[in-house]
DNA sequence: AGCACGCCGACT
DNA sequence: GTCGGCGTGCTC
């Protein structure tokens, strides 16, 4: 009988039927072809490289197979992940070949192993000397007996000290002469890092409680999903620890996601002590085939612990039993191309699909986390004191249109000026914060601190010349009139300096200090964050003024006061979790002060002293702040109470962009039931890197039901193909720029 | 995405 | 008459 087998197999063109075909497998290779396994198969005339889904003995009916041509290279996603995939592409409405690349992980090849070459004379001392002599090219003879005296040096020393160029040590290696010798440095970051022998710290009350709810989860394989609410500073990490090494003794893998690897230092060396070789970081560092190496040790069941950023949820663990997302609320955790994941929800996917454990953690959850945790999906287990048993920081909010009237051009508040002064005097560290420079420009009245908003979308409009005022969620336009509809006040500013202007003014207000600057532009050269974050730390440094990039993860224990130059440029985004990103910001800078034995002491700078992320972040106090949030998201019509998609276009000519947009627009108000289509805008970032961007915002009550809306709208919707307008669909969008 | 097929305008 | 524009459809 025809005993014949037939893959389906997803292949790398972007073919309208999602690019799943069929082909026949070869006897020769029916052992090797199996689900999750990189193939490479003919199609049309060239041949591809493909996944396959799926072997079976039948073949849909009518169609000529062809055959698959050989298997890649490289270990088959398990089923787990490929099931994963699935998800993925329907969740967030990308192709499935997209949601396959992201699961398989980093390439088998691609890349050599970072290597260090290390040049040597060849013979004995005779012999070197010999060949000096016979030399007849002065340059090699001198790069000869430079290696001669210190035998052992890399190609980079060589040529720099005997002063000669590459051609001549690769002559000398030519003539064999020079031993080159290529050294794998297969050194894992933190692989130094040597296992802490002392037992762990005992928890507190607080921290045992939340662990052992955890615990009995685990123990019993009960799939269930805690959220963990801790304060700053109320040990939220030792609870993973314990989780962790509850998971391991358990006989399961622990996948510990992070949102920025590079800013988790501390975490990754508690991890390391604890836990030892057992540890796989999938560090951003990692050149592709060390981040190979490092999937393969957790394949391999050698690592029993994943820890990395985002793209770590996707580890080929065979035995899960336990996921943690730190900082959930984190916007690190969504991937920005396509497949346009959010980690957070990829986790529980995981977690639900393998029948992990999974604990979500934050100081200031996410909406849409608290929102679980009211419906009961979420566990919620809380930390509310800090496990050094300080005080919280005073915090003091300035009023800028005070300063205003008062008179005050500065950048710096008189109150701000003498804290920074007084702590200088006591020889104690300063850290000044200025939020990032808004992207466009936006209006706020600067003696009354009002913002305009669209009256639909609640969104801060953005100023466009000539005179315009419009919505980047609906498009709403206003007239733009230099005249507060407030307090009728003509000073409508935006403003935005940067931390050059914040250094400047800092000279001439504290002559007599020690400042330092750190942003993209100071931080370029590698290792000089490092270098300036370590300086801050040997007291080196009075006053560190920085971006958002300072927020994160710094413990100085000098620092006794924080600034805020601008609380509010954050809540001008053009972004409904606007006052949610302020909250957040503001009560993680809070939390760098007094992180020493000394108080600390935090002042935020604002023109809207009484908006209430300002208000709630100043008091430390998430739970008013999340009840106003709520209340205005549901009013609205923001997540957690709707989902939305949004679709982008792009292309190098704005009037095709515009209208494949508006024939998008049609068709949707076309096909969607209740689910409302906003715009086409123009995006926050008009034009990036030559292509103009407009955006259409699908809203709807459920995600499923703007999901199925958008994949319908997208089925009978193609851009036209002369037009060069390209479309990508973001669910849950986390930035609209 | 490629590539072929096909149907109209302006060239040797 | 044919060379070539790109709109349309298909690839297991
Ligand atoms: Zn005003
Ligand atoms: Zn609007």
């Amino acid at each position: 009988m025809d005993e014949r087998k037939y893959a389906q197999v997803v292949v790398e063109r972007p073919v309208r039927n999602g690019g799943v075909f069929t082909y026949a497998v070869p006897p020769a290779l029916v052992e090797t072809v199996v689900p999750g396994v990189r193939v490479a198969v003919p199609l049309g005339a060239q041949v591809v490289t493909g996944f396959v889904l799926d072997v079976s003995a039948d073949c849909p009916p009518g169609i000529k197979t062809r055959e698959i041509i050989r298997v890649l290279e490289g270990k088959p996603i398990p089923a787990a992940l490929l099931t994963l995939a699935g998800w993925l592409s329907s969740r967030y409405l990308c192709t499935l070949l997209d949601a396959l690349a992201a699961v398989s992980g980093p390439a088998p090849k691609g890349g050599r192993r970072r290597e260090t070459e290390w040049l040597w004379p060849r013979g004995d001392a005779g012999e070197i000397l010999a060949a000096i002599e016979e030399l007849k090219a002065p340059a090699q003879a001198r790069a000869l007996s430079v290696l001669a005296a210190q035998p052992g040096m890399t190609r980079q020393a060589l040529m720099r000290e005997a002063g000669v160029s590459a051609s001549v040590v690769a002559a000398l290696i030519r003539k064999g002469l020079v031993i080159s010798e290529k050294v794998s440095r297969r050194r894992e970051p933190y692989e130094d890092v040597a296992l802490d022998p002392t037992p762990p710290p005992l928890l507190t009350p607080e921290q045992e409680g939340a662990f052992s709810e955890i615990d009995k989860a685990i123990a019993a394989g009960r799939p269930e999903i805690f959220f963990l609410h801790g304060v700053t500073g109320s040990g939220k990490t030792e609870v993973y620890l314990r989780a962790v090494a509850a998971a391991l003794s358990a006989g399961r893998q622990a996948i510990v996601l992070v949102p920025e690897i590079a800013l988790a230092h501390q975490m990754v060396l508690q991890f390391k002590a604890r836990f030892g070789n057992q540890v796989a970081v999938t560090h951003s560092a990692l050149v592709p085939a060390e981040r190979h190496d490092a999937w393969e040790r957790v394949r391999a069941g050698e690592a029993g612990v994943v820890l990395g950023a985002r793209s770590a949820v996707f580890a080929p663990t065979a035995r899960l039993g336990l996921i943690v997302v730190d900082e959930e609320h984190e916007p690190a955790y969504k991937q920005e191309q396509s497949p346009r994941y959010h980690a957070r929800e990829v986790a529980l996917a995981r977690a639900r699909l393998e029948g992990a454990v999974a604990v979500l953690g934050s100081a200031t959850p996410a909406l849409e986390s608290v929102a679980r945790c009211l419906s009961g999906r979420y566990r919620q287990l809380r930390l509310s004191s800090r496990v050094d048993g300080r005080p919280m920081p005073a915090v003091r909010v300035v009023d800028l249109r005070e300063e205003f009237r008062a008179g005050t051009v500065s950048l710096f508040s008189n109150f701000l000026v003498a804290r920074v002064r007084e702590k200088i005097r006591q020889r104690e560290q300063v850290l000044l914060f200025l939020n990032r420079k808004g992207f466009a420009a936006f209006v706020l009245c600067q003696a009354c601190g009002h913002v305009i908003r669209c009256p639909n979308c609640d969104i801060a409009l953005s100023y466009h010349r000539p005179d315009t005022l419009f919505c980047h969620y609906c498009y709403y336009r206003a007239r733009y009139r230099p005249r507060c509809p407030r307090c009728g006040d003509e000073r409508l500013g935006w403003f935005g300096a940067g931390t050059q202007r914040v250094e400047e003014e800092a000279r001439a207000l504290f002559p007599e200090a020690r400042i330092a600057r750190m942003d993209a532009e100071t931080t370029a050269r590698r290792g000089s964050h490092a270098a300036l974050l370590d300086a801050f730390k040997r007291g080196e440094i009075d006053i560190l003024i920085g971006t958002q990039m300072i927020a994160k993860g710094l413990d100085v224990p000098g620092v006794t006061l924080v600034g805020v130059l601008n609380a509010d440029t954050t809540l001008l985004l053009p972004d409904f979790r606007a006052a949610e990103r302020t909250f957040q910001l503001l009560y993680q800078v809070a939390g760098r002060a007094g992180r020493g034995p000394l108080p600390g002491e935090v002042v935020i700078q604002s023109h809207c002293p009484e908006h209430y992320a300002v208000r709630y972040s100043a008091r430390q106090d998430f739970f008013s702040f999340a009840r106003r949030e709520l209340a205005l998201r549901q009013r609205f019509g923001y997540p957690p109470y709707a989902a939305l998609v949004r679709v982008v276009f792009s292309g190098e000519t704005e009037e095709k962009v515009v209208r494949e947009a508006t024939a998008f627009g049609a068709a949707a108000r076309e096909i969607v039931g209740g689910e409302e289509v906003l715009g086409p805008a123009p995006c926050p970032f008009g034009k990036l890197k030559g292509f103009y961007r407009w955006h259409i915002i699908l809203k709807g009550k459920s995600g499923r039901a703007v999901r199925d809306a958008c994949r319908e709208v997208l089925t009978s919707f193609l851009c036209r193909r002369g037009s060069g307008v390209r479309l990508s669909v973001d669910v849950d969008p986390v930035s609209i720029l």
